[in-house]
DNA sequence: CTGAAAGCGCTAACAT
DNA sequence: ATGTTAGCGCTTTCAG
């Protein structure tokens, strides 16, 4: 009836009604109900999200991201993890799809086969985010992260670094860093360079790991002259250690991560690293779902390509970066 | 009809019929509705969490908790975040309360009064978390803050700590904080003591944040011996500083922080915290609610108090602390 | 064991 | 400007 109207503000209600319903409304408490607001009109107001974790720091800037430019649409957003594990992501995805949300992000490009037949089977935009190295379904925005690799390998062997080192997790799981890996090694191989040895571990990334593995892969090889960690939070972990024991960073040895994490900028020094953008990342992709929602399209297969910049912290500056070995071994 | 109740494994369903619909079920990517589900049967296993904000380390880590108890459950978790604001926190609420979800986890005992109109009329589980000291709407999980601020005050005072600074959040947003402050000075007072100084923040706490307020209260207070900080991000900010600048730590200057982040323990000098076991938190809250849901008990007024730990890192250690200021100056 | 019927609390379309 | 009516896709109850 006409209270439903007022509720929504639409359509036309005189000012005495209006006024006398929302009294009436908020005297009794009243929370209207979606799920029979939502089965009745076809649609739901919610954007399903889904992201591996939430103990990795990039995530939930991305949410911010997204949150930001949900806020002023009538959408919602709701998470799910999916815990890097592709069966679990087939799972958070049926469940998130039963509520009939009007729009998804997933991250990433790899998915079970049944999972992407649902994404595409739902008649929504989807956006597939952090990554573009792939055949998304829909739409997409990330970065290229076998490009991303490729650059710091050049940036690194350009700055005269040549007994390089590799730290980063275990791969099977997680798909971004695999290509990021891939791509460094490919570039640094058409730099007639190759990677002297690598350490790998698994579970989530803490400052201790980064030590740890540093102090493993020093003790093999202390000649090496750089080290290119899958993340910040490593190579964090891994300036730590350099500068207690006495190592010359960045003078003797480099260090790269990647991300762009804040935490590095509180540091003593700061290893290089690859900002990747995740909260303009996140509002890209929010952005794509609301006009999809707005314009009732049920997706636009769009695909913006952001591009990862290479913060040179104390390890890459310019100035040594452009002359090489020789004036690295000035400093 | 009886296609509901093979889905639902409920009933008794012929193995041959059960058989044939689930194979119809996939072949035809059928999802579920729960919308329909939902308001068929006027309940929805959605558990609504409202946490403060994601940028914060603490709050993952809860959620996780919450996580790992709902999943062996039929309940899923629903996130939202207030933002430290209690007129947010109420749209968020009544969001959430239009879901009609089977139980509510809020962080902290301050809402706006009609938040706490709407969390009572609900009829559902409310567990509120992280804090004790207050009245609970329903169940409550958690730690004393104020209790928590004085033990450290205690510990600190015990060492032999007779100039204490202390850093921190402004604390209109985050009563928490506020708490262990009160907690704090009070307890430094029945000691005979008094905070000589103090520096507050505003906005995210990283490192950086850390050793500018540490430098700025150092500058003013060279002779401090005791740095008492709102949480670990900013003690590990100020401890990093004071490394650099030769600050005899712990020597002659002790550090605190508080939250136990793993964080810490990568630094090269563990600065003492305390342990609030956040994922435990996250663990009882849920399962308080999957209980209540269980019995069909619109809640149950339990409450959990947890007990935090003191983490003396290297600068309380036990030897030290017994003997207080004699044997640090050996140290 | 299976089918039929009656709603759940709203919205949308159509009267008035 | 307001009231009326017919579902939305399920679950629940009650009959076969």
């Amino acid at each position: 009836m006409t209270v439903s109207r007022v509720l929504r503000h639409s359509g036309d209600v005189s000012e005495k009604t209006r006024a006398k319903v929302l009294e009436a409304a908020k005297r009794l408490g009243y929370v209207p109900n979606r799920i029979a607001g939502g089965l009745a009109s076809q649609r739901v107001n919610l954007v399903g999200v889904i992201i591996p974790s939430l103990s990795n720091m990039v995530f939930p800037e991305v949410l911010a991201g997204i949150n930001e430019v949900l806020e002023d649409t009538p959408l919602q957003p709701v998470f799910g993890l999916s815990r890097y594990d592709p069966p679990h992501e087939e799972k958070v995805l049926f469940e998130m799809l039963s509520w009939r949300p009007s729009g998804l992000i997933v991250t990433g490009l790899e998915h079970s086969e049944a999972s992407r037949a649902m994404l595409r089977a739902a008649g929504i935009p989807v956006v597939e985010i952090l990554d573009l190295d792939g055949e998304p379904i829909d739409s997409v925005v990330g970065i290229s992260h076998r490009r991303a690799g490729a650059e710091m390998a050049r940036a690194i062997a350009g700055a005269g670094y040549r007994r390089i080192g590799f730290l980063g997790t275990k791969m099977p799981m997680d798909h971004r860093a695999r290509k990021r890996f891939e791509g460094f090694t490919g570039a640094l191989a058409r730099a007639g360079l190759e990677i002297v040895d690598q350490e790998f571990y698994s579970g989530g990334s803490g400052l201790e790991k980064g030590r740890e593995m540093t102090r493993a892969l020093l003790d093999r090889h202390p000649d090496l002259d750089f080290l290119y960690f899958s993340n910040d939070m490593i190579a964090a972990g891994g300036l730590l250690y350099c500068l207690e024991r006495g190592f010359d960073v960045p003078g003797k040895l480099g260090l790269a991560g990647f991300n762009g994490i804040e935490l590095l900028s509180g540091l003593p020094l700061r290893p290089a690293t690859m900002d990747i953008q995740r909260r303009e990342i996140g509002r890209r992709a929010a952005q794509i779902i609301a006009d999809c929602v707005e314009k009732g399209l049920p997706g636009k297969g769009e695909r913006v390509a952001l591009t990862p910049r290479i913060d040179p912290g104390h390890t890459l500056r310019a100035d040594l970066a452009r002359c090489g070995q020789a004036v690295r071994d000035q400093v």
